[in-house]
RNA sequence: UGGGGUAUCGCCAAGCGGUAAGGCACUAGUUUUUGGUACUGGUAUUCGGGGGUUCGAAUCCCUCUACCCCAUCCA
């Protein structure tokens, strides 16, 4: 677990510690109506991580609602998914459809608790009657139907007794909700369809809504976690658990950001579209994001789960660059993977001096990767070299062959250009080069310095192979559709050369083609006679090997400028009590502002005026610290009153307190409801004002950060509220702020 | 438009009143028989904008702005 948690892990730590829940019990919940995608990824990782993390367990259910979209292909796909991740659902996989008989019992609960109803309008008029975002809705006549009635009615909905959409059961809640979503919502309405696992026992089935929060609630979920478009159904989700009076240890709803990636697309609507358009393959083409597109592609299990890892995991929606992606696969990959010579796109070599053959021992590890293998790499007059690796007019900085730069052909010789044959058409078809017979690798005294070296294979032992090169599928960032596909992002090359080794003893399935990238022997295509390997990613390139420069950048907007929005006037009253407080009371304009406007606040600082004459001080606490107080409570909730404020305003007045432990001081009246008085007794939190005993603090402060004070010597004076920050600390916030500062000063530049 | 959320580097993301973490990307250098890897350095005087409180604010208060979600008998 990383040294910073997630405000999930923070939320389920504070939740342990106050003995809410005995374990820790998640779950990950997906609805078996299409392939998981990495989204799904983030989320197993988040449900599973966490059981784990806090020795929990973690079931997969499939939410399986909706018989007329949902199947067990789907189910197996997501089981894949989990499985493959490596990560362990607790007992056997849940299903929703398995609590049907349960939930519907909850239901008839709460029919008879008058709590929900059976509802008979058409879909059209329960939109109308819903009313909009900012209009509240009507109920429907039936909504007065009796407990009996509807009791009556539910039943002959569950024997079938009604088409479909003819009545629905609604919970009752408020249409004049404010949320949405608590307007009367949807528990049941009637299917007449096949459910791929309940076959046709049930004609009526409950909405997420309704199904959701029990099946959590019914396999003792502690922390029931999902995606940012369920925050408005969270209150769904505690109605329907608190009205039906469901005991405590109950479940409670977290909602996190979903995953978004860039040139790509996410949502399993279009990835239908894209998978029945035949724009891809399958589900599994590795240009999807999908689990099995990524499974297929050769990602691995470690990266993606490195991958949901680093993104981290909060509430702002985001948007992760692909960039972190494949920087995880080539991470893992890196020291895993064997290292051979793939020739991409051929091209003839004849190396005239030399006659033989010979078989070259190379490793298949680098330097820096420690492990162990080797393999024979045939050598002789014909080879492959790839095509880009030769230049006849070549840029600054190529590194590669040319007719007056000479090349390594890795693990073997150097070479010197002789000749380039040419076709009619002017293309190079061959090149006719010298090799240095004392160059071998390994044992080179020809001292020839070449600036690299390059892969190649032997002609006559080389096997061919296809190789897809897949690139991004959507040429946009953010694409909408199909319009957005990038063209090139499947190259089928069937001419790639790989070394024998490779295909004859297949020491693995993922590969590093050496100064192309990892691959990956497809798992569904590949045979004996016709390999095939897919590009998993290339491996970086530095800039200056970057063909054209993709610089897109084209810097920053000069700062776009913000218009604000007109402030509501004040009314005549609130001008009135405005003007006193500023020409009267000489009150700052924006706290001024502050009180005037809030009744509550105007209240409740007239009232601590009247026992303390220290408007400003006053009016500072008030419109701070008192109005957060009563953001969400009335004046009579409060712990405190007026009159004890002013008796804290005094303190500060007479210098008694610092203002840090006024802060202190109030919280404490917040959650005790003391005297403040009291409280400074209590505590001893009386202000410190005597430099005799501050300067000693200071001193052993000063004498323990020598680096912070060397720093603030050069000249980083934003280290003195560290140094203050320290010797407050070391005090208990006791002492006195403003003289601290001024030692510090002191002490510092002495 | 009512309600619910979210804004910290190009992209993620810590931070919860006392020195603006980290990763990706970018960049400079060292090592290198992969233009890879590894290593070392450089990258936010500032936290969506504006005010206020405080000795001190990304953090507390006020206000404005932008974006996301909600009016499926989907989940």
């Amino acid at each position: 677990m990383s040294e910073h948690k997630d405000f999930l892990r923070t939320i389920v730590e504070e939740d342990l510690k106050a003995g809410k829940y005995k374990e820790v019990v998640t779950r990950f919940p997906p609805e078996p109506n299409g392939f998981p995608h990495i989204g799904h990824a983030k989320s197993i990782c988040i449900n599973f991580g966490i059981a784990k993390d806090y020795d929990g367990h973690c079931n997969l259910r499939m939410d399986d609602t909706n018989p007329t979209t949902e199947d067990t292909r789907y189910v197996e796909a997501l089981k894949d998914a989990v499985q493959w991740l490596g990560f362990e659902w607790d007992d056997s996989v849940r299903f929703t459809s398995d609590y049907f008989a349960q939930i519907h019992a909850y239901a008839i609960e709460l029919i008879k608790m008058g709590k929900a109803y059976v509802d008979s309008v058409d879909e059209e008029q329960m939109r109308e009657l819903r009313g909009t975002v900012t209009e509240a809705g009507k109920r429907s006549k039936y909504a007065q139907r009796s407990v009996e009635e509807n009791l009556d009615l539910f039943e002959r909905m569950k024997n079938g007794e009604f088409k479909d959409g003819e009545h629905v059961l609604r919970a009752k809640i408020d249409m004049g909700a404010a949320n949405m979503k608590l307007r009367d919502p949807l528990l049941y309405r009637i299917r007449h369809a096949h459910h791929f696992r309940a076959g046709d026992t049930w004609c009526i089935y409950p909405m997420y809504d309704f199904a959701h929060c029990l099946s959590d609630y019914i396999e003792g979920v502690s922390h029931s976690i999902c995606t940012l478009e369920f925050e408005n159904n969270r209150d769904i989700y505690n109605w329907v658990l608190d009205t039906l009076g469901l005991e405590a240890p109950r479940p409670y709803q977290h909602e996190f950001a979903r995953l978004g990636i860039n040139y790509t697309v996410m949502s399993k609507r279009k990835l239908l579209e894209l998978v029945e358009a035949g724009v891809v393959s399958g589900w599994d083409d590795p240009r999807l994001p999908t689990i099995a597109g990524y499974k297929r592609r050769g990602y691995t299990p470690e990266s993606i789960i490195n991958f949901c890892d680093g993104i981290g995991i909060a509430k702002a929606n985001s948007m992760v660059d692909v960039a972190q992606l494949e920087f995880t696969i080539r991470d893992d990959l890196n020291t895993k993977v064997a290292r051979v010579m793939c020739v991409l796109d051929p091209l003839k070599v004849t190396i005239t001096n030399y006659d033989e053959s010979e078989d070259i021992e190379a490793s298949f590890y680098p330097h820096d990767v420690p492990k162990e293998g080797t393999r024979k790499l045939p050598f002789s007059k014909e080879i492959y070299i790839d095509r880009a690796d030769f230049s006849e007019t070549p840029e600054k900085g190529y590194f590669r062959l040319t007719p007056t730069q000479a090349v390594r052909l890795k693990y073997a010789y150097i070479i010197t250009f002789e000749e380039a044959i040419k076709d009619a058409d002017g293309n190079i078809v061959e090149i006719k080069a010298a090799y240095h017979p004392d160059s071998k690798s390994g044992e080179d005294t020809s001292g020839i310095k070449v600036k690299s070296a390059i892969q190649w294979v032997e002609a006559k032992m080389a096997k061919n192979v296809e190789v897809r090169v897949y690139d991004r599928l959507f040429k946009s960032e953010a694409p909408e559709g199909v319009e957005d596909i990038n063209p090139d992002s499947l190259k089928v090359i069937k001419t790639a050369l790989i070394e024998p080794a490779v295909i004859t003893d297949k020491p693995d399935v993922r590969f590093q083609f050496e100064r192309e990238g990892y691959f990956y022997a497809d798992p569904v295509d590949y045979t004996d006679e016709n390999p095939v390997f897919n590009k998993i990613v290339g491996l970086k390139e530095s800039s200056s090997k970057k063909k054209k420069a993709p610089q897109v950048a084209p810097k920053a907007e000069p700062k776009k400028e913000q218009i604000d929005g007109e402030v509501v006037a004040m009314s005549e009253s609130e001008q009135a009590l405005f003007d006193k407080y500023t020409v009267e009371l000489k009150l700052g304009s924006m706290v001024a502002d502050i009180l005037a406007r809030d009744e509550k606040l105007s209240s409740f600082y007239a009232e601590a005026l009247s026992s303390l004459n220290s408007p400003v001080s006053i009016a500072n606490i008030v419109s701070n610290d008192v109005a957060r107080e009563l953001k969400e409570k009335e004046v009579n909730e409060l712990s405190f009153d007026a009159k004890q404020i002013a008796e804290l305003v005094k303190m500060v007045d007479e210098e008694l307190i610092s203002s840090k432990i006024v802060k202190q001081v109030f919280e404490e009246m917040v959650k005790s409801g003391d005297n403040p008085t009291d409280i400074v007794e209590a505590k001893g939190l009386v202000q410190i004002s005597d430099p005799a005993v501050i300067a000693p603090i200071i001193d052993e402060i000063i004498e323990k950060n020598p680096d912070n004070v060397e720093k603030f010597r050069g000249g980083n004076t934003k280290l003195l509220g560290f140094f203050v920050g320290q010797v407050l600390k070391a005090t208990g916030g006791k002492a006195n702020p403003k003289m601290v500062n001024e030692l510090v000063a002191k002490a510092l530049n002495a």
